[in-house]
DNA sequence: CGTTAAATGGCAGTAACTCTCAAAAGATTG
DNA sequence: CAATCTTTTGAGAGTTACTGCCATTTAACG
């Protein structure tokens, strides 16, 4: 099998040294192989020793990549982007506003990017309950990485109860839609279901 | 041993035959030698085998009544009183307000009963990331019983997906104030913390 | 008391990790 | 280019959560 070097991101970055180069590729080769392995016989049916076969590495290189198994599903780079893209609005718009912005643009970053990627996870931990337990452990991350962005543009602390409650509720309500969206079969546009989201968390949580 | 109860004595509940007294027995006993060693040792450095010795039951009665670890620690059962307490709400009452009242009267139950638990069960669930995780999941069943008693009370159905925004924003919000709470030590007044939580979600996440 | 059903204990097996160490491969310097 | 240094890899042994299976004990019931 050739590299193929499918990346196609217009490869303008500095010069990555092979070593670099060959750990990107492993390490796209194991989520790759763990992916295609899951779809197959599901997440639970998939010992690691398989995965690692199938991405030719040993099973020692896996959990090198991977510290758990949930973490070959689970891994998106997607927080900076927002935290970016949040920053970006003026400091005196509402967090519910800022977030939304935030969040258009990481979707627009990720559709372009990997929407198949996107719905297999998605469908994957609807499914199994290790991953959405894992995943709730990212959102926390998620969480107080916005809370300090939200704590620098409204001069809070970044550890103060309301900020957190925001962003806790915000989040958990984003997750259910997405989990919803799943579940429909992710026909709808998941851009306009969010922002319906983020309107009834506006409008103070009524029906 | 002699029965001994059999008539004379009025024993207070319906009466449990043996076998069903020994289980809640066992139970209570694998759960206080569990939270006695995880304090003394923490959560991941105390074996099954271990809590099972200090039990004085073999491992495998242990797995047969918890079927996790974590579920020894991560195991309420104030979703019934909650549901009970919120069906007893005016059914024009706003979602939030009735959680609200719902969550009072669990709180109060809860702090009569085990405070104690509540602390440092909430304490290991900040602690130890997969106990957090499972927790998560608890939350998404809380979720569902939510929609559903909010769906009869609003005619919505219990999959509408404002419903579900809902509830999941109103639980994410209140597990981030539970984790606030530890965190600062347990002095504030718990009740008070939450109706706070409660008011920034009322206000549309204004800050 | 004898029979039945449930709870228990022990034991073997699986799978997700962890640790350690030696070999292989990339980077670096004279 | 060769020698050395550093990073990555693979292999093996060990731990632990969990699953199934079967024999034994123990409560329930007529």
């Amino acid at each position: 099998m050739a590299p193929a070097n499918t990346s196609s991101a217009a490869t303008s970055e500095p010069r990555l040294g092979l070593r670099e180069r060959k750990k990107i590729q492993t390490r796209q080769a194991i989520r790759r192989a763990a992916y295609l392995l899951f779809e197959r016989q599901g997440y639970d049916g998939t010992p690691i020793d398989q995965i690692a076969e199938a991405a030719d590495v040993s099973p020692s290189t896996v959990f090198r990549y991977f510290p758990t198994k949930e973490d070959i599903v689970l891994t998106d780079e997607y927080d900076p982007v927002m935290e970016a893209a949040i920053r970006a609005r003026p400091a005196d718009e509402s967090p519910v506003e800022a977030i939304r912005q935030g969040v258009h643009v990481a979707m627009r970053h990720i559709m372009e990017n990997d929407i198949v990627e996107l719905r297999q996870r998605t469908r994957l931990v609807r499914e199994v309950p290790s991953l959405r337990g894992r995943q709730a452990e990212g959102m926390g991350q998620s969480a107080r990485m916005l809370c300090t962005v939200l704590a620098e543009r409204s001069g809070r602390d970044a550890n103060d109860v309301e900020l957190r409650v925001v962003t806790s509720a915000i989040l958990g309500a984003m997750h259910e839609a997405l989990m919803y969206w799943v579940e429909q079969g992710q026909q709808e546009d998941l851009i306009a279901l969010i922002d319906r989201t983020l309107d009834v968390l506006d409008r103070g949580l009524t029906l």
